[in-house]
DNA sequence: GGCCAGGTGTAAA
DNA sequence: TTTACACATGGC
């Protein structure tokens, strides 16, 4: 199967219904703070890892800006060792929460006022975490590229490698097929229909494309 | 028991 | 400006 843009392979994925036990827009708690501890977490790890490190903060009342910001060191690492990496995972999430309070207030002027900008400025926060962020924290319309994005493209026969470039191919399609204010939903559900995919039908690094009727 | 997971920062070449 | 390498747990 040959893609002559990525509006087809928007529609081809829409057409599988993958989403169909997962959240609205994919993204667990979307709209929320969690989403950004999420997006920290998850970096180099399995979502059901992060889960668990999201219960323990949860249960202990520490899933919130606020409770971030102050948080012992210490407790935090305990309570996300699950998801690995937890050392440096634990003092980029407590910088951000401090940097987002600082510099924004609180978490509703942060979704309003933050630009990609400032997110990729901080440290823990490269491309994938900041679009992460801005697509599904702050429903913004930012399309998510991730090693999944790539794997994919990579089954239908395209050799990109730049993060930017898979960005924006993936943007273009979707750009000329929908309405402007569609794009928030549009970009997120992209990215979680990409996933879903890419998870049922890969074994090791190569994915099977299945024709869809 | 090695490999991998919804990356990112840093130190060498 | 590119290319290693570290970070770390837990599931397969």
């Amino acid at each position: 199967m040959q893609l002559s843009d990525s509006l087809e392979l928007y529609q081809w994925l829409e057409k599988q219904d993958l989403l169909a036990s997962k959240p609205p827009l994919w993204w667990p708690s979307y709209g929320t703070f969690e989403v950004i501890v999420g997006a920290i977490l998850t970096q180099n790890s399995k979502w059901e890892k992060v889960e668990s490190s999201l219960a323990n903060l949860r249960e202990n009342d520490l899933l919130s800006l606020e409770a971030l910001s102050v948080i012992e060191n210490d407790l935090l690492m305990t309570l996300i060792t699950p998801s690995g990496l937890y050392k440096t995972k634990a003092r980029y999430l407590k910088r951000l929460a401090i940097a987002i309070t600082d510099e924004f207030g609180d978490f509703e002027l942060f979704c309003r006022d933050v630009d990609r900008e400032w997110l990729l400025e901080q440290k823990g926060v490269g491309p994938e975490t900041a679009d992460s962020i801005l697509c599904y924290a702050c429903e913004r319309a930012e399309m998510v590229v991730d090693a999944y994005t790539a794997r994919l493209l990579n089954a239908f026969g395209m050799e990109y490698e730049l993060y930017e470039d898979i960005q924006s191919w993936c943007r273009s399609g979707i750009e000329d097929g929908y309405e402007e204010e569609r794009f928030a939903e549009v970009y997120a559900l992209f990215h979680g229909m990409i996933v879903e995919y890419v998870k049922v039908n890969s074994k090791g690094k190569v994915v099977t494309l299945l024709p869809v009727s």
